[in-house]
DNA sequence: ACCAGTGTAATAGCTAACTAGAACACTCGT
DNA sequence: ACGAGTGTTCTAGTTAGCTATTACACTGGT
């Protein structure tokens, strides 16, 4: 996996989890990958592993089980907020950045969606 | 300044400095204050400002004349190209993490428009 | 009882980011 | 010539993040 080095890697496994559980690669109460197994798949260290699964536990949305594997909370409602959260979290740094250059909301969703208008036309290479 | 802990401090202060170029504050061929005084403002160490001036540097968006200041370009197309790329990266950034989410195009354009309104509703607070 | 598979913890070492402090180089006004 | 203000460079030390490796603890199947 590839990670961007300006933000800790532990960090950006945490957000990938999360978006393997919203989009529903991981199921409530599935089982996770072996903390050894996402090691070699991820291509990082167990510990980098461990650091990123402890705090997704310790919020919640995973649940350890000893000599059994990690698994993916039961409970819907966390699971709802985590997705919540990760969503407004995305449109408020963006909405924060583009209103700190001056921007205006009307002048965001604009910006957007001339956004994806270039990016439609201009994908196929790559 | 207030800093996000899990991106470094240097870049953090490349993208205020672009900011301020952005919106206006630092005028094309305007003296960018003293990194002794950046330092104080900031509260960082003086070596922090200079690490990030310098890729700002590197880049042509300031200018460095030893013993005098540094300058903002007076290059209005290297500016604008920044602004470009500044902007663009904002949008493809939550562009990508949102389409990672299962998230259609016109869905995020609606997401957006759904946070503005709900901001602008409780926002009187802080 | 054993073993394979799992999570957990601890140690040691490396590097990047940041800080502190000092020294150096240049420009300008006096 | 000097001094104040500026950028530049260097050394030393701290901390966070990551790796490598090993050991430990628990579960389930045989």
């Amino acid at each position: 996996m590839e990670f961007d080095d300006k933000v800790p890697i532990y960090f950006q496994i945490e957000q990938y989890i999360d978006r393997e559980i919203i989009v529903g690669n991981l199921a409530p109460g599935a089982q996770v990958p072996a903390v050894r197994q996402l090691a070699l798949t991820l291509t990082v260290n167990v510990n980098t592993i461990q650091r990123a699964l402890a705090e997704l536990i310790r919020e919640g949305i995973l649940v350890s089980e000893r000599g059994k594997g990690n698994f993916v909370t039961t409970d819907t409602q966390v699971l709802a907020q985590m997705k919540k959260r990760v969503i407004q979290g995305e449109l408020a740094g963006t909405y924060d950045h583009l209103a700190s250059l001056g921007m205006a909301p009307a002048e965001m969703v604009a910006a957007l969606e001339e956004y994806i208008k270039e990016r439609k036309g201009g994908e196929s290479h790559d």
